[in-house]
DNA sequence: TGCTATTGATGTCGGGCGTAATGTTTAGCC
DNA sequence: GGCTAAACATTACGCCCGACATCAATAGCA
């Protein structure tokens, strides 16, 4: 065994293979990894569009590692959706304003990188067939979205009344982001469609 | 050959007396069996949520006829799609005004029946991924739908002007679509987007 | 010296698309 | 009409791929 093999602490490249066996700490990286990388991968191609293989290839690990972590894929799909809510939610609060954020939503760069976007664009035709507690997890992040876009409204209006322009404008950000992502081959349909979209919120609702 | 033999024991069962050998006529009608299976199996769960197998078999035939009649899945595919596409042509023909397609498009009945619905809310979310002719096909069908679109609105303005609201009104029309699809089960959610998608498009376009 | 995280191999299972051989029915021609 | 050749469908298979999950072995961590 030659029990030591005078290594410091750091990222040790041990054994024959290729990976780093620590643990305790980085096992919590990992974990972080494997979500990261589930998370951006199923936005981009749905959940039944990845297998677990190729996320935790995408983490740095392997298969075996991933039962360590998550009782199924299933779980992690769960937990995938939940952080990609959370983390569009830090975006949101970082943007100044909620036309600022219809920006960002409408952007060839949100078109193009699916991975890092709104789930609700990449997830929403995929959820049929999924189980129940994606279905929930997903449910739940969709009124939480419109619960956001009805509070940021900055015109006057009983709650009730900006819930109701939430669910249109919504309807209309989702519906023109997945447009322009299907259509992408006609790069001028696609820019239209968004542009489009942009002027219509601007122009309906002020933003 | 052999003309009368009884095969002694009979591995097979070739034609017990189940099935017709039927042809001509009989073969056309089994060409729209599988394209109308198809095109309803694909809008239900995607290009890639259902096989050629699961497909004859709803068509009322098996998997080897298939080759018979497409080259390819593939091939099945586009079809599929142009025959969606050109339904909801139909189907657009048949209603009195754009207002009440509206309507039919924003129905609970169409957000329950996918297989017979727009395959646009349907399929645009898998379309990344699929063969260049389907993007293509679909594109069209996209291009085409907000062609429409823009020609039966009822107020003046240029072709251009009408595009753009064209864009729009496609955008929250399939976006409302999609969601409440996916939030089915938050029956309340669900009903709410169509509802408010509704009442935005009249509002905005006095539709 | 346990403990825990990870590897790497393997199990197992299903399903995908496409093809070949087989046999029956139709359609066409004399 | 009756025969022949082509059309069509069935069955079975091939083949490969990939899915999710499990397990013994290993090796650093505590």
């Amino acid at each position: 065994m030659s029990g030591v093999m005078f290594s410091p602490s750091p990222p040790l490249r041990m054994t024959v293979g290729n990976k780093l066996k620590v643990s305790k700490e980085k096992a919590a990286q990992h974990h972080e990894a494997i979500i990261s990388a589930g998370s951006r991968m199923i936005r981009e191609r749905g959940f039944d569009g990845v297998g677990v293989a190729e996320i935790m290839s995408e983490a740095g690990l392997t298969q075996g590692a991933f039962y360590g972590h998550f009782a199924s894929k299933d779980a992690l799909c769960v937990e995938a959706c939940r952080t990609a809510f959370e983390a569009r939610a830090k975006q949101w609060d970082k943007t100044p304003s909620l036309s600022k954020y219809v920006d960002l939503y409408l952007s060839v760069s949100h078109r193009d990188n699916p991975g890092r976007g709104c789930p609700i664009a990449s997830l929403a035709a995929h959820i049929s067939g999924q189980s129940p507690s994606i279905r929930k997890q997903f449910s739940a992040g969709v009124f939480a979205f419109t619960e956001r876009i009805a509070k940021a409204l900055p015109f006057e209006g009983s709650t009730n009344i900006k819930r109701r322009h939430a669910a249109a404008i919504l309807s209309v950000m989702v519906g023109s982001l997945v447009l322009a992502r299907a259509t992408k081959g006609d790069r001028q349909l696609s820019n239209r469609i968004l542009a489009e979209a942009r002027a219509s919120i601007s122009l309906n609702y002020g933003l």
